[in-house]
DNA sequence: AACTTTTATGTACGCGCGTACATTTTCGCA
DNA sequence: TGCGAAAATGTACGCGCGTACATAAAAGTT
């Protein structure tokens, strides 16, 4: 390759790279030498000597076993990053996690298969925190998806859920709703305690009362939602509700089927929107009133806050983003 | 770490390895050095010392444009392959593909940051029967996952779509339909060719008539499953038809939600089968009855094939596995 | 024309591991 | 006890790039 264009091997090395400053005609040679043997650098070497990659990890949960992600959920973000990894350079490495695997995010970095890394699906439990804590220590690059740690300061990107479940709830209020139970996923997700606080605020803003025991608890699945379609059917029978906003489209899809081989259908007996706005919500009868999530937007927003700065190799500064999302009104809220 | 063990960097590597006779005394001692100093190899220096990035590339095409994936179909078949890959200590890299983008394959081979391939959502159309050969040249790893290519022997895990669209005619026919019309997608998939064969086959087995005109054609999404029920209404209500097999539950939906707006009913005043039984299957009313195909084990099947000759260091013998589906009986076909 | 910059290129080395080969130690057996 | 074979470990080098530093060529400057 070098012999082929008459130079040295570090002079191919900075044409290839652009560095320094090369003469054209001598530029010009080595690019033609390079077609000519249809050279390709070994990603491998090129990452052994500058010690990085050009990797960025996206780890994720074993997707059968978990109900926090919808495909439509999982999908989107991908894409997301793949496009925006792309752009700067970097493949995607992708590690799915055992539900019961310890965490060891920091090993990845040691090994140097990875220069940065997306953390999907985290939770709010011990070994997640110290695995975390590990990677912040180590200063290593990474950030959470869809996913807070109170105080840490950690990266984030972030959909703007108590938003959303307050826009659900003002939507429904104004639909002519006015007791509404929420059903939201457990607490070890930031994404509940934001659309509870959200689901809280707008009832008391607009006069409504904040009832604890109307919310209840499910695991996002869709099947969670149709095992508490019994009690709330109680409920909506009893007077006690008459609207619901899900924590997910998979458990308002749940509640939906579930009322409605009881007899009561969304949007005519009691109303009902869930979150995501998913591939789901469109397939249901009545469709379902949803809050869409830019899922794909945020992927490329955590990818790109990730990568902007390495591939300048600038030192990067924190981010916190929380995007807009967008309630879309259905048949299943009287819409 | 070679200095606090009190032995040379060979025999570390050695120990880590399990390559060579150690005594057992040293190996602890190793084991312990490393322990104490939280010690990981780089895979960086590893890959390049041996020549492979312990890397398992997936190409797939770029979701948002793409209908031929269902995400629940891109989501098991990653899945059951990153499972598998994990399994043999390989890594996942993920590459999207933007549609017009030139497939360079063989590239990702020549830079070394893949091993071994899965190709997903690959087409026969010229530009990927070059770039497919152009691996195949170099004697590369790689397999096909839900496409093949007649005649050029490539290595595929594949779906038994043929049988999946003839059970699916045989159970129209038992349910009493007898003018069943079949739905298809794009002939640059091998699937949309197997379904077709399956169909005709079904039909002469039973004592129907295979007309090719009672075959149409969308591209597997909703959308165009949608358009095509004005046309599939007409057929319904002149008496040419009473039965639908599509190539997809997403195009069996569109149908499904197109002839209702229309006043007719799956299961009621005609007969529906999709393929795939994605989530989306047990959403609508009724729900639909559909071929389900074992995505997560042929992710298995696919990334097993391709990594176990690769640990071994054998030489891969070439595969071509067809794997069973199964025909779910829902209210869509009258069941 | 001689000297100083600036530009362009070559030389030499290291990145952290694996491994062939050399060397030492241990063991079996005469 | 001695000697050969096997086991255990050390030594040395290369993998293919990037890059600091040395050097050579070109361009100004007086």
């Amino acid at each position: 390759m070098a012999r082929l264009a008459g130079v040295s091997e570090a002079t191919v090395s900075r044409v290839l790279n652009g560095v320094g400053p090369i003469k054209e005609q001598t530029r010009a040679r080595v690019m033609e030498a390079a077609k000519a043997l249809n050279y390709v650098p070994s990603a491998l070497a090129q990452g052994f000597a500058r010690k990085r990659s050009g990797n960025l990890g996206v780890i994720l949960p074993l997707l059968p076993k978990v109900n926090l992600f919808s495909t439509h959920y999982f999908s989107e973000l991908l894409s997301g990053i793949g496009a925006t990894a792309r752009r700067y350079g970097y493949d995607l490495l992708l590690l799915f996690r055992e539900p019961d695997e310890p965490r060891e995010y920091e090993r990845l970095f040691q090994a140097q298969k990875i220069d940065a890394c997306l953390i999907l699906g985290a939770q709010d439990v011990e070994p997640e925190r110290l695995a975390l804590a590990e990677l912040a220590a180590a200063g290593r690059q990474f950030c959470l998806v869809s996913q807070r740690f109170e105080g840490a300061g950690y990266n984030t990107v972030d959909a703007d859920h108590r938003e959303g479940t307050r826009a659900a709830v003002h939507h429904l209020l104004d639909r002519g709703y006015s007791r509404i139970w929420f059903l939201n996923g457990p607490s070890s997700y930031s994404n509940s305690a934001d659309r509870l606080q959200g689901y809280q605020e707008a009832m008391l803003e607009r006069g409504a009362s904040f009832e604890p025991g109307h919310v209840l608890i499910g695991n996002y699945s869709r099947t969670s939602g149709y095992r508490l379609s019994a009690e709330i059917e109680r409920r909506i029978r009893s007077g006690e509700a008459d609207a619901i906003v899900a924590g997910s489209d998979r458990m308002a899809i749940g509640v939906l089927q579930g009322l409605k081989e009881k007899g009561l259908l969304a949007g005519r007996d009691y109303g009902l929107v869930g979150c995501d706005d998913s591939e789901g919500a469109k397939l249901t009868e009545p469709m379902l009133s949803s809050v869409a999530v830019p899922f794909y937007e945020m992927g490329c927003q955590a990818a790109d806050q990730l990568l902007a700065p390495l591939a300048k190799g600038e030192t990067s500064s924190s981010f916190q983003l929380k995007l807009p999302v967008e309630l879309i009104a259905r048949g299943s809220s009287g819409g």
